[in-house]
DNA sequence: GGTTAGCATGACAGCGCTATCAAAATCGTT
DNA sequence: AACGATTTTGATAGCGCTGTCATGCTAACC
């Protein structure tokens, strides 16, 4: 049976009260007594019953990570779990996972269903569900705290969390594109629920305009973030009568798709076309060729949320919207546009 | 704030034990009582406290999954998670994630510290945790129930949790090569602190053996679970005198960088090279071309793995070592042995 | 020395639930 | 109808901690 905060205070030769201010940081405990209670615990090998603690203290010291669920497995989500799970392990706070489908009509029910039944001292959002004003207005209402990852959504009052300026990142890839000689730069946009779909697409569109380049409506498809998004996506655009020299992709799994069916195609990359995405998995690295695309510091994102969310659960108030750099990795998939016009076998 | 037992009681007119019985499904309530009970819990929207009912009951309804850190981002234990999160939601626990450091020497202690932290019902163990014998004595010792995933020592009872005959599935895959026309077919083996390492390299050797084929130390490299492995193992491969025509690598992430290798010197796959992988990640089937590799249900190792620590928890002498189906996944990275062998470029 | 403020500590109730055990209700049997 | 066996229900005491509030102690000031 492990040791209570009982046995530590007799051992100690002090009241339970004053081993709780000792462990809970407290004020207001002589240098020397917090000496000898922590000799106590240690000689007794004490730990706190989290169970206990939360019941007394009412407050569950864990906090919630809402994602979608299809996304379950991506390794954008698990980067910043990674990160997640790093703020808690330094705060004695717990991370539960709660992977929910934000396509099902009463998603909002189904947040608050789980806020019922674990109780989290605070929620940690990603998109789409921290672009979904709605259930923001929601977590309001309840008084819940909740940080944000990557949100576009305005709301009325000021932003915990992460973000990262996708905007400007996706018109700098735009850029580097245009250096290499592109002209025909198509894009293939993310799903609309997810803001960052929105930024990426405002961005391609920002790059282009500072290049003079007129926006061409036939190259914007729209995809979706997955693998078989950029398949449909690059069969649509390499189906058109001056198909382009240059592909940028909502996400990295959407590039990934788009290469793959260039190289099915017998096409070589970047010789015949240059492939951009977004986000920087680990894939990215891992395909032939490597593709070129943006960095976001996913397992940072997930930390600072955290540490924020964990801020203001401490003392309303405190956390801020943090902004986070991103970063052009230029690899392989990207190079100079083909000099004449290819037209593109079967 | 939220209705108590006692609400329900009283809403209910019985006592709060009758409500307690009600919503842990123990016998010995009348139907109509039943029905009673939770009516009134509806209609005030009552959800037990984890806390409280943790305190209480002195169980902590919390189950670990521990992984080892480096490994945190994989996809291999991201689908473990998703499965074992879907155990959860099913049986009222919580999931807990532990990545731990097993390289640190005290690896053991920090799995203790874990677990006095915060007191999870029981563990859920992948490799290479699943293989130290060590650490499952001492979890013994201590009384702590747990699952495994893909272990392979020996202990001294029964074991819970999964197994996938890695032995024959590696073996299977290397009579896939043979019967392309491979003879000269290399193994880029995995770390031996995972004991599928060793299952996969036994399997390539009986694969071999019923082929005929002698076995040929140099076209054995030692390697690693990572993509960087892959291509150092690849190098070392490629310099030999007589490459193999085939390279067996023992993960899809290795295998990844086998063929990134292959396709920077030049090298076409398959024609010049077959790869085969192991895992069958997300990865494997967007690279290019797609892998031919092992399918594991990795998320359903974890669902079951999980619904096994359950039920053993719930009533020790229950849960099973249960045996999971792999699958080969023949695709586009395996094909006929060139019939002259060929040079190597660069 | 006496007074006061502020720091340090402790006594005790209670968080919301389950376990224990006793009591009541019900059933089957004679 | 009476009895015992069995099922169903309830009263109560904690689980191990923190919050509240009271009290003891120290130091600083006049």
């Amino acid at each position: 049976m492990p040791a209570r905060i009982e046995d530590v205070a007799v051992a100690a030769g002090v009241s339970m009260k004053t081993v709780s201010r000792v462990f809970n940081n407290e004020p207001n405990v002589r240098e020397k007594t917090r000496a000898r209670v922590e000799a106590a615990a240690k000689a007794l090998n004490y730990r706190p019953n989290p169970s206990a603690r939360s019941l007394a203290g009412n407050r569950s010291y864990l906090i919630s990570l809402v994602y979608d669920d299809p996304a379950a497995a991506s390794s954008y989500i698990m980067e910043i779990i990674v990160g997640m799970l790093a703020a808690c392990e330094n705060s004695h706070y717990s991370a539960m996972l709660r992977p929910l489908e934000y396509s099902s009509a009463d998603h909002i029910r189904a947040v608050e269903e789980s806020i019922a039944q674990y109780r989290p001292d605070g929620l940690i959002l990603v998109p789409p569900f921290a672009d979904d004003v709605r259930l923001l207005q929601r977590l309001d209402e309840l008084g819940v705290r909740y940080a944000t990852i990557s949100a576009k959504a305005k709301i009325g009052h000021e932003r915990i969390g992460t973000i990262l300026d996708e905007r400007k990142a996706a018109a700098e890839m735009i850029a580097h594109a245009v250096a290499l000689g592109h002209q025909r730069i198509a894009h293939i946009a993310g799903p609309m629920p997810h803001g960052g779909s929105a930024w990426r697409l405002a961005g391609y569109r920002d790059g282009l305009r500072r290049a003079g380049i007129e926006y061409d409506e036939a190259l914007v498809v729209n995809g979706g973030f997955s693998f078989e998004a950029g398949i449909a996506g690059a069969r649509q655009l390499f189906a058109l009568k001056r198909p382009p020299t240059a592909i940028f992709a909502a996400n990295d799994d959407s590039a990934c798709g788009v290469m793959h069916e260039a190289l099915d195609r017998g096409m070589s990359i970047p010789r015949d076309l240059s492939v951009f995405g977004f986000d920087d998995t680990p894939t990215s690295r891992h395909v032939w060729p490597s593709l070129t695309t943006v960095r976001q510091p996913c397992r940072d994102m997930g930390r600072i949320a955290a540490e924020q969310l964990l801020a203001s659960i401490r003392d309303a108030g405190a956390g801020q919207l943090v902004r986070v750099p991103y970063e052009l990795q230029v690899r392989q998939s990207s190079g100079p546009a083909p000099s004449k016009p290819r037209s593109i076998s079967r």
